[in-house]
DNA sequence: AATTAATGTTAATTTTATGTAAACTTAAAT
DNA sequence: ATTTAAGTTTACATAAAATTAACATTAATT
C-alpha cells in the first residue's frame, strides 16, 4: 500500500513541485497551506510522513510540530522540515522539537526522493522491531497489547487479541479453525469449533465486519 | 567539568583548526588520525562527543560510526560527521548509523561552536531528563527516590517505588507480572503472583486508580 | 526489646473473559 | 424451491482473573 505525505507550506509552487515529484516517486500526497490547515488534514488523511516549511504565517513549523508531538497517537509520524540553507541554527531546533529530517532549499529533486524513500524505511524497520501490525485502518502494538482501529484505541482480551494478531500476520492467508484451536489453545486443551466463530464475531464488533472473510468450509482471513 | 570531546580527521590541518578553535570555546580535546586509532583513544579519553571526517583511510566515519554505536557502552556518546558540502548522500546514510548531526566543509568556526554548544546542552538536558520520569501528573525521580503526584510528594516504599519505576520507564507497554517479578524480586527468589496484585493496588491508592491499566490475562501498563 | 513500617499472604468478593447451547441466517447443492 | 451444511448471533453459564481488605510476617527504627 502507498505511503501518504502530508506537505505543509505557503508557497504554492512549492507544494505543486514536491507533490509532483513525490507522486511520480509513488507515494499519496495531500496538501496544507499552513500549519493550522495540516493539523485539520492529520485526523483525514492519517500521513505516514509529513514535510512541513519551518517559515509559514499563521502557525509555523515548530510549533506545529511541538503540537503534533504532543499527542502521542501521532507518535509514529515522521516530520521533515523545509529550511533555507541559511537557516543553519533552525535545523538545531526543528531536531530538538522533534523533527526526524530536514530538507534545505532549493529543493533537489533526487535528493528529496532519496531522503524520503530512506525515512520511510527507517520508520518501517522501526515498525517492524516494535512489532506493529498494519492493515487498513487497524493497527496491532504486540507489546503494549493495545489495538487501533482509525486510531481509536479499542480493548482486546488476550484470546481476541491473539486471534486478530494471527490474522494479521497471516493477511489473507485462510486460517482454519483448527490450525487457530491449535496454536492459541494449544493442542492438548479441547474446545469446540463455535467457540472461533463467537470470538470473530466479538471481533468483528470492534474491527468493523467487512475486514475479516469467512470462507465457508475452510475458515476466516483478512483481506482487502 | 570540561566537556570532552575527540576529533578524528586524516587531515592534520583540519585537526589543528577544530581543535584550536574548540579549546578556545571551553572543551578538553584529543585527537585521531583515522578510526582505528579513534576506537583506542575511546577507551582512554572517554569523550562526551566524537567528531569524525566520513572519508578516511583505514576505517572511514561510516564504519566507525556503527562500531562505536555497536556498543551500548557508548550509547550516550554522540558524534557528529565532517561531510564535504556536496556528499549529500552520504549525510543521509550518517543519520542511519546512528550519527547526531554533521557539519559541511569547509567549516565556519562560529557555526562550528554553535553545533557543538548546542548539542553538548542537548545531551545534558537528556541526561537531566533520564533520571526524571514524567508521566501525566506523576514525575518520578529516581535520583531522590521521589515521586510527586500533581506536585505533591508521596512516600513511596521500595517495592511500590520499582514498580511504579518500571512502569514509566516502560509507558504502555504491558509488563507482565512474571516480568515485575523477575527484574524486581530476581529470579532466584519465589513470591506469590497476588502480591503484585497488591502493590499495584497500593501504588493505585496513592497515583489514582485510573492510570495504571490492567490486561486480564497478561498484566500492567501505564497508559492514557 | 518494643514499635513502626514495609512487604507478603490469604481468602472473600467482584469483575471480566471465555465457552456453550440454541435459535437464526446465509449460501450452496440438489 | 427445498434441503442441507455451514456460519452467525444472542443469551447464558462457568471459569478465570483481578480487586480488596484483613491479617501475618519480616525488616527497619527508636
Amino acid at each position: 500500500m502507498k505511503n501518504k505525505i502530508l506537505l505543509i507550506d505557503d508557497e504554492k509552487d512549492i507544494l505543486e513541485f514536491l507533490s509532483y515529484n513525490l507522486i511520480k516517486a509513488g507515494y499519496k500526497i495531500d496538501q496544507a497551506e499552513n500549519g493550522d490547515e495540516g493539523l485539520k488534514k492529520l485526523k483525514t488523511f492519517k500521513p505516514d510522513l509529513i514535510i512541513v516549511d519551518v517559515m509559514m504565517p499563521v502557525l509555523d513549523g515548530i510549533e506545529f510540530c511541538s503540537i503534533v508531538r504532543s499527542n502521542p497517537q501521532h507518535e509514529n509520524i515522521m516530520i521533515v522540515f523545509l529550511t533555507a540553507r541559511s537557516e543553519d541554527y533552525t535545523q538545531i531546533v526543528a531536531l530538538e522539537t522533534g523533527a526526524d529530517d530536514f530538507i534545505s532549499k532549493p529543493i533537489k529533486p533526487k535528493l528529496l526522493i532519496t531522503k524520503i524513500n530512506s525515512l520511510i524505511k527507517r520508520m518501517e524497520n522501526k515498525k517492524a522491531e516494535n512489532s506493529i501490525l498494519k492493515f487498513k485502518n487497524i493497527e496491532l502494538n504486540i507489546e503494549k497489547f493495545q489495538v487501533l482501529v482509525d486510531g481509536e484505541e479499542k480493548l482486546f482480551p488476550k484470546k481476541e487479541f491473539e486471534i486478530l494478531e494471527m490474522l494479521m500476520k497471516n493477511i489473507s492467508k485462510v486460517l482454519t479453525r483448527e490450525k487457530l484451536l491449535n496454536t492459541i489453545w494449544g493442542t492438548d486443551l479441547y474446545v469446540g469449533d463455535r467457540t472461533i466463530d463467537v470470538h470473530i464475531k466479538r471481533i468483528r464488533n470492534k474491527v468493523g465486519s467487512s475486514i475479516i472473510k469467512t470462507i465457508k468450509g475452510v475458515g476466516y482471513k483478512l483481506s482487502e
